[in-house]
DNA sequence: CCGATTTTGACATTGCACTTGTCAAAATGA
DNA sequence: TCATTTTGACAAGTGCAATGTCAAAATCGG
């Protein structure tokens, strides 16, 4: 009973633990970002694309689960930097399917490994075991605090 | 060597929920402030002020992190609302100390004793080992990251 | 094949949650 | 006492996004 109350209290304290966690690696992130001519959002475009290939703007929209127009936005800047390029979409002609270049395709690789090089060090205080439960329990709680929320369309 | 490799993919993945996390808990807390004249932010202050006692705007500033302007806003919305007080502040005569009334002392706790419900239900699947085992990797992730940002003051 | 519906990119507007800057009154501390 | 700091109030700006609308184009049902 007292475990149940202790259970539910670390459960709070975690979910508010979100906003400094988020704002802490959104920070990290862009302290990584120096020097290349990237910003935060286009970033997080290179590595959707790294990460599940090329695709086109609504498809990313969906992924990231952001309004299209704003991804148009964020693809057109990236669009203009010259690291990912159109490509004619043999299944929708006026949507063409977003593409790294090679160029872009360097840059997230070594942002991105950069990145996984932060994981590593902080991740050599914790076991293996803290780290697989704690991504257990925030995917455990997302899912739930979503169906626990009307606002569902 | 693997299993290094493991672990920080999965630290990766867990700080890119924090975002998704704190969406669902905001929509979450909000959901639960219908009926009642609270935005989220004004929980915010009744939740500090529940938490820590009173206290004056500067110091629940530093408290959210946020800059006090803003925390003045938010407050003078909640003195509105009749949910805080001011109380005269023997130590600063300008700063008065805000303070919780019975309104919104009574509202505050039955809130959070509707958010630990939810929190009491999600941690059923949950066990207690697990939840612990998060709680303390987010910390120490959250702290890992802001010793490896630059912006520091 | 054709007309109705949907998708998409482009553009405009708006809202929200803050930050930043400034000021003057007041308070503090040397 | 006098320089410095704190505080509340107000103004303006910023960044991320949602929302609304349009026209061209694409897709789909018959």
């Amino acid at each position: 009973m007292h475990n149940v109350n202790m259970k539910a209290e670390q459960l709070h304290q975690l979910i508010w633990m979100s906003r400094p966690l988020m704002q802490a690696a959104e920070g990290c992130v862009e302290n990584g970002l120096t020097g290349t001519n990237l910003t935060v959002r286009m970033r997080a475009v290179l590595e959707i694309l790294h990460k599940y290939g090329e695709q086109t703007v609504p498809e990313l929209a969906a992924r990231l689960d952001i309004q299209r127009q704003y991804v148009q936005i964020m693809c057109n800047e990236t669009l203009a930097s010259g690291f990912i390029e159109q490509r004619p979409n043999p299944r929708h002609k006026r949507s063409p399917i977003l593409t790294l270049t090679n160029q872009g395709s360097a840059l997230i690789e070594d942002i991105l490994s950069k990145e996984m090089q932060i994981m590593q060090e902080m991740s050599e205080d914790l076991s293996t075991e803290d780290i697989a439960a704690a991504l257990k329990v925030i995917l455990s709680v997302v899912d739930g605090l979503k169906k626990r929320t009307g606002d569902r369309k």
